[in-house]
DNA sequence: GCCGTTTTCGGCCCGACTGTTTTCAGTCG
């Protein structure tokens, strides 16, 4: 799979032609990378098909060179670029405040082509000679620089929860707050977060501002503004705080949430309209003159809350999770947005872990622990044979957690199912014969990476009696990369196969991806599950949730919010 | 370079902060 490879290219030709002043072109690449990026195809398919151009803000000359690419390895436009400004523009350009302009003067004046070569000028002082520079943009180099190094990726949500919902409960009980959100792509529960950005209002701005700055926690302050400040928390999360009117936080926290092309599509919604949308409001432009014009010119529509924006706009009230600008700003138009599962939606867990492998409590204990959070039932699912971890059940000690599961079905205010977690290997599932008969449902993943993954995996499931398949790419995000799957193979063979597909709520998994999700929610039946390795890990479940959310998924599309009767009904 | 329910040509989102600049360019989100 090359998406992310020729994403990574075409936004190195962005920035390249962002040095040549070219106008619109870096933003059509940029456009086509993100694009490309967020395609749950692979692109070597679509291009088998000769559709390229299909792929929005892919055009002609983009996609001539796409396929140059695919075909070739190489780019001659790109190599072209790279040739004239041998710079590595990526990386340089990951350090704050370092764009694709400093990059070219870095180069033409002191001939800095890679990040050590950045690192050693800002350290003999050449940089702050140069015109346009000083002390002080010398320094910044010098403290960013180890941040680019290191972070060059973004922090798992559920990383993040705790310290976002942290910082949140102290903004709302400090007296100098008044309204306190976590907006951006963690109001959107994306995957990963880069930052924590925090929407506030409060009476006097300066002293609010003065408590975000300098509270214990803040390890830097890389900006402070009146309305805006950025600083680093420990743990390496940089916060952004955006404090407004209270009369306009509305339309702050529509444009705070985003994501970016959302805003863009919305803005464009409005202009259409004769209006124009920004983080202040949404005003009636039509009759201003284009001279005069401010921030809040013309009649206000509307701005207080986010429903008076959308509903001004015309268009229903579009959950965070789905603000990526893929069709839900014409489904809420046309009134068509799907009613989103809900955490309260949700009645069991269909993946757990016990002592009986690597789980860190009893099977009585996670069954009162998920009791405790209201849950109807669970299935306990440990290794079985052939899992690559060192302690897997054997046939003696599953004898055991069955009697342990029918002891915790006699006294305990759930129902416990016997489950487990098999192994797809090369020859199916391998289990013992008489395991079958003692499991109400079974879980398959497949946790090595071999040559054929689809090929073995659509085998499994045509061949072996398998419920539900779990975490299908199994990848670690930021650690291991996907399987290289023929993913709607795979969902077609469990749709024919009568297989639930598993969204994996753990916060490096999160797997199914969102992406897929959405585009195979009317192929196949999904089930959220923790995969808890302890009590408390039953809590990641609101996680995995939030990507069912993201891909569109209503709670029919879950087969754990349905009763117990009519989840084992779906199986049969 | 892409795109189109006014368009195959003429548009293309918008504002805050920084550093160094005496009026603004670059960067970021």
């Amino acid at each position: 799979m090359k998406n992310q490879e020729i994403a990574t290219m075409l936004r190195e030709i962005a920035d390249f032609l962002e040095i040549q002043e070219a106008e619109y072109k870096p933003r059509a690449y940029r456009t086509a990378a993100r694009n490309i990026e967020s395609l749950s195809e692979d692109i070597e398919d679509i291009h088998a098909r000769g559709e390229l151009e299909e792929i929005e803000g892919v055009g002609e000359s983009i996609g001539e060179k796409i396929a140059e690419y695919l075909e070739t390895g190489e780019l001659e436009y790109y190599e072209g670029l790279k040739a004239d400004l041998p710079v590595d523009i990526e990386t340089i350009t990951s350090v704050e405040g370092v764009g694709p302009k400093t990059a070219k003067k870095l180069y033409l004046e002191v001939g800095i082509k890679t990040l050590d070569d950045l690192e050693s000028a800002a350290e003999k002082g050449e940089i702050a000679d140069l015109e346009g520079f000083g002390e002080k943009s010398q320094q910044n180099i010098l403290d960013h620089i180890e941040r680019a190094k290191e972070s060059q990726e973004r922090m798992l949500l559920g990383r993040a929860f705790p310290i976002a919902q942290d910082i949140e409960t102290r903004l709302h009980d400090d007296d100098a707050f008044d309204q306190v959100d976590i907006v951006g792509s963690f109001r959107r529960r994306r995957p990963t977060v880069g930052d924590i950005d925090i929407l506030a209002t409060a009476s006097v701005p300066e002293t609010a501002m003065e408590r975000f700055c300098t509270h214990d926690d803040v390890k830097e302050v890389l900006s402070r503004g009146e309305t805006k400040s950025s600083v680093v928390v420990s743990g390496d999360l940089q916060m952004d705080l955006r404090i407004v009117d209270g009369t306009e936080y509305g339309s702050a926290l529509v444009y705070f949430t985003g994501s970016k092309d959302h805003n863009i599509t919305l803005r464009n919604w409005a202009i259409d309209r004769d209006w124009k949308l920004n983080e202040y409001g949404l005003f009636d432009v039509s009759g201003v003159d284009t001279e005069e014009d401010s921030q809040r010119a013309g009649e206000r529509l509307a701005s207080e809350t986010e429903a008076d924006v959308y509903d001004t706009l015309d268009l229903a009230w579009i959950p965070p999770e789905i603000r990526e600008d893929t069709g839900e700003i014409d489904a809420a138009a046309a009134g068509e947005l799907p009613d989103l599962v809900e955490i309260d939606d949700v009645r069991g867990d269909l993946q757990l872990h016990t002592d009986y492998s690597d789980g860190s409590h009893s099977v009585r204990e996670m069954a009162e622990a998920a009791a405790e959070r209201e849950l109807e039932y669970v299935l306990v699912t440990d290794h079985g044979p052939h899992a690559p971890i060192p302690s897997t059940l054997d046939e003696e000690t599953f004898e055991e957690q069955v009697a342990d599961v029918e002891a915790a079905n006699e006294d305990l205010n759930i129902t416990v199912l016997q489950g487990i977690e098999a192994e797809i290997t090369e020859d199916g599932l391998e289990l013992p014969e008489s395991w079958y008969d003692h499991c109400d449902l079974i879980v398959a993943g497949m946790h090595s990476t071999p040559s054929d993954p689809t090929e073995r995996i659509v085998d499994a499931l045509v061949e072996s009696p398998i419920d539900i398949f779990a975490h299908p790419s199994n990848r670690l995000i930021n650690e291991r990369e996907p399987l290289d799957l023929d993913t709607e193979t795979v969902m077609e063979t469990a749709a024919e196969e009568n297989v639930a597909i598993e969204i994996n709520a753990q916060p490096q998994r999160l797997d199914l991806d969102w992406a897929s999700v959405k585009e195979y929610r009317n192929t196949v039946s999904y089930v959220v599950s923790t995969d808890a390795h302890t009590t408390g890990e039953l809590d990641f479940m609101h996680l995995g949730v939030a990507q069912a959310r993201r891909g569109w998924c209503e709670a029919s599309n879950v087969l754990n919010t349905h009763s117990l009767d009519d989840l084992l009904s779906f199986f049969e």
